[in-house]
RNA sequence: CGCGGGGUGGAGCAGCCCGGUAGCACGUCAGGCUCAUAACCUGAAGGUCGCAGGUUCAAAUCCUGCCCCCGCAACCA
C-alpha cells in the first residue's frame, strides 16, 4: 500500500486539554515516540504529532469556572502535555491545538468540502438531553420515575429538539467495509478490527455534526449559530498539521496519507470509522493504519480519577528513571492489550532485563576490554563458527525490529533484542576470555571484539527505546553521532579505537525500607 | 437469550486463526564460573493447558454445552 518507504507520518491523538496527563496518555505516546525515532534512525522522513484537543462545551465551563476566557484557560492548561513531553523525552515534531487559526482554517475547508460533495445536510436532531452528563440517551437508557425521565447517571433527562446539520454517514457502510477488506491490516490488532467491522454491518445512521448548545468551538461556514461537532473538529488536525487544506504544499504530499494513528481502544471507532468516512467523502485518502492499544491498569484496577489510583508520568520517572519506564512499558504488555503494571514488575524488569541482561553484559565486556586490551577496539584474528553464529543473530535483529515494529509489536521486537543478549551472555560463559587471556590472547581480543560489535549493533537498535541510557552505551564504544543510524550498523568498530572507562549503564533497582507499594 | 476480554506449572504471559514432542521470562532448588552491576552459565523440580462431551490417526489448538473471573455510568489512553 505504502507507495514510498521513504517517509513516516505518526500520531498521537489529541488530548483532551482538560485532563491532567497520566500515564495512559504518556504511554500512548511513548509508542508514537519509538516509531518515530525507529523510522528516523531507520533512514525515513518523519514526521510525529501530538498536541490538545481544546474545544467543547467542558472546556467552556471549566475556563468559566476558572473566571477566564476559554482560549486563555487552554493556553495554560495545554501546557501540561508539553510539559508530559520533556519529562517522558518525546520528540515530537510539531504540537497542534485546535485552537490556532491553521486549525480553524482547515476544518472550515473540510467542511466546505463536504457540503460541496453534499455530503452534509441541514436537520433537527431531537432526543432525551441531560445537561448533567451533556448526552442525549436513548429512550431504552431511561429509567422512568416519578413521570420524570432518568439517565443511567441518576440525572434527569429533558426531551431536546435542535437544528443540526448531519453527515450522510449512513450512505458509507458498503464503502468502509469495502475498504477494510481492502486493506487488512487497516485496523490493528485483529480483534479490534473485528469489533469494528461487526459494528458497521450493524448499520450507520447519520451522524449529527453540529451543535447550537454553546460557542465554544469552529463555526460553521455561513452559519455560525452552529459549531462543529468535537470529533469533526478534532480528527482533522491530523491533516491540519501537513498543511491542509493546502493539498499541493510539500508536506502534505509527502506525508499524508499517515503510516499511523494511535489511539485508545476507546476512541477507536471514530478513528476507523468516522474519519476515514469523512476523508473519503471529501475525496481525500484515509490513514493507511489505525492501531488502539489497551489500557495500563494499576495492579488489576482501571485506572480514574474517582479511584484516585491514576499514576502519574513524572512519578514513575522520578522512581524509576526515564529509560526504565520506556523500556518497561513497551517490554511488559503487548501493545493491543491491556496489562497490568506495578511496583514488582517494574523491580524485574529493571533488574534482569537492563541491569543483569544488558546493563552487566556491557559492563563485563568493557572492563575486559579496558583491563586487558590497553583499552582500545581489541584486533580481531580470524573468526569461528561460533564468532559468526553470533554475529549473525545480531545481523538479523534490523529486519526482525522492522517486521515487529512496523506492526506496532512492540515487546516483540525487544524480545528479539533480548534473545541475543542472551545468546551474548552465554558466549562469553563458552569463549572465556578470561581463561583465554593467559592461554591465547589473541584469541581473547577476537572474542571481545565481537562481543563489543554484537554490543554495538544492540545498542543502535536499541536507541529508540532508551535514547538517553543506550547513547551513554555508544559512548562508552565511542561510537560517532553519525555512527549511530542503522545505515551504519554494516560499518564495524575500527580495531585500536581509544574507549573511555566503562561504567554501568543500567543500575540495579535497590529496594528502599518502606519503598515498596 | 445483552456485548466484549479471559481461565496454560507458585504470581505473570506466549502458543490457539494455519491441529502433531507444552514454551518464555520471574521465583525456587542444586551445580559451575569468577570477566562483570551479589551479576553470568548449566541442570532440576513444578502443569490432567477451567469442566464435560464431540470431530480426528492426533486437540491447549477445531466444534458444542456448561462453570468461573474481569470490564461494559462517568472522568479517561
Amino acid at each position: 500500500m505504502p507507495s514510498d518507504q521513504a517517509r513516516y507520518y505518526v500520531t498521537t491523538p489529541i488530548y483532551y486539554v482538560n485532563d491532567v496527563p497520566h500515564i495512559g496518555h504518556a504511554y500512548c505516546t511513548l509508542a508514537c515516540d519509538v516509531l518515530a525515532r525507529f523510522m528516523r534512525l531507520d533512514g525515513r522522513e518523519v514526521r510525529f504529532l501530538t498536541g490538545t484537543d481544546e474545544h467543547g462545551q467542558k472546556v467552556e465551563k471549566a475556563a468559566l469556572a476558572a473566571g477566564e476566557t476559554p482560549q486563555a484557560f487552554t493556553d495554560k492548561v495545554s501546557q501540561n502535555f508539553r510539559q508530559m513531553a520533556g519529562v517522558m523525552n518525546f520528540s515530537n515534531d510539531d504540537f497542534i491545538r485546535t485552537t490556532e487559526p491553521r486549525h480553524y482554517k482547515s476544518v472550515q475547508a473540510l467542511w466546505q468540502r463536504l457540503v460541496d460533495a453534499g455530503e452534509i445536510y441541514l436537520g433537527s436532531y431531537a432526543g432525551w438531553y441531560s445537561v448533567g452528563d451533556e448526552a442525549f440517551h436513548t429512550e431504552s437508557e431511561l429509567t422512568l420515575r416519578d413521570g420524570k425521565r432518568y439517565a443511567p447517571s441518576g440525572k434527569e433527562v429533558e426531551w431536546v429538539e435542535e437544528p443540526s446539520y448531519f453527515f450522510k454517514l449512513s450512505e458509507w457502510q458498503d464503502r468502509l467495509l469495502a475498504f477494510y477488506e481492502a486493506n487488512p491490516d487497516f485496523i490493528l490488532p485483529e480483534t479490534r478490527k473485528n469489533e469494528v467491522v461487526s459494528f458497521v454491518k450493524g448499520g450507520l445512521k447519520d451522524l449529527s455534526v453540529s451543535r447550537t448548545t454553546f460557542k465554544w468551538g469552529i463555526p460553521v461556514p455561513g452559519d455560525p449559530d452552529h459549531i462543529m461537532y468535537v470529533w469533526l473538529d478534532a480528527l482533522t488536525n491530523y491533516i491540519t498539521a501537513v498543511g491542509f487544506p493546502d493539498e499541493d504544499c510539500p508536506d502534505y504530499r509527502t506525508f499524508w496519507p499517515a503510516n499511523v494513528h494511535v489511539v485508545g481502544k476507546d476512541i477507536l471507532r471514530f478513528h476507523a470509522v468516522y474519519w476515514p468516512a469523512f476523508l473519503m467523502a471529501a475525496g481525500l485518502e484515509p490513514p493507511q493504519r489505525v492501531f488502539a492499544h489497551g489500557w495500563l491498569l494499576n495492579k488489576g484496577e482501571k485506572m480514574s480519577k474517582s479511584l484516585g489510583n491514576v499514576v502519574r508520568p513524572d512519578d514513575l520517572v522520578e522512581r524509576y528513571g526515564l529509560d526504565q519506564v520506556r523500556y518497561y512499558l513497551l517490554r511488559e504488555i503487548p501493545f493491543g492489550a491491556d496489562g497490568y503494571i506495578s511496583h514488582e514488575t517494574m523491580v524485574t524488569r529493571i533488574n534482569s532485563d537492563l541491569a543483569n541482561d544488558f546493563g552487566n553484559l556491557a559492563q563485563r565486556v568493557l572492563s575486559m576490554i579496558h583491563k586487558n586490551c590497553a583499552a582500545q577496539v581489541p584486533q580481531p584474528g580470524a573468526l569461528t563458527a561460533a564468532d559468526e553464529a553470533l554475529l549473525s543473530k545480531a545481523r538479523a535483529l534490523h529486519g526482525s525490529l522492522r517486521e515487529e515494529f512496523g506492526k506496532q509489536a512492540f515487546n516483540r521486537g525487544l524480545e528479539a533484542i533480548w534473545t541475543v543478549v542472551g545468546d551474548a551472555n552465554r558466549y562469553v560463559d563458552e569463549q572465556a576470555p578470561w581463561v583465554l587471556r593467559k592461554s591465547d590472547p589473541e584469541r581473547m581480543q577476537t572474542v571481545l571484539y565481537v562481543l563489543a560489535e554484537v554490543i554495538r549493533r544492540l545498542a543502535i537498535l536499541t536507541q529508540p527505546v532508551m535514547p538517553d541510557s543506550i547513547g551513554r552505551m555508544l559512548d562508552l564504544l565511542a561510537v560517532s553521532e553519525e555512527a549511530r543510524q542503522f545505515s551504519a550498523l554494516e560499518t564495524p568498530l575500527v580495531p585500536g579505537t581509544a574507549l573511555p572507562k566503562p561504567e554501568g549503564v543500567f543500575p540495579r533497582f535497590a529496594e528502599v525500607e518502606g519503598d515498596a507499594a
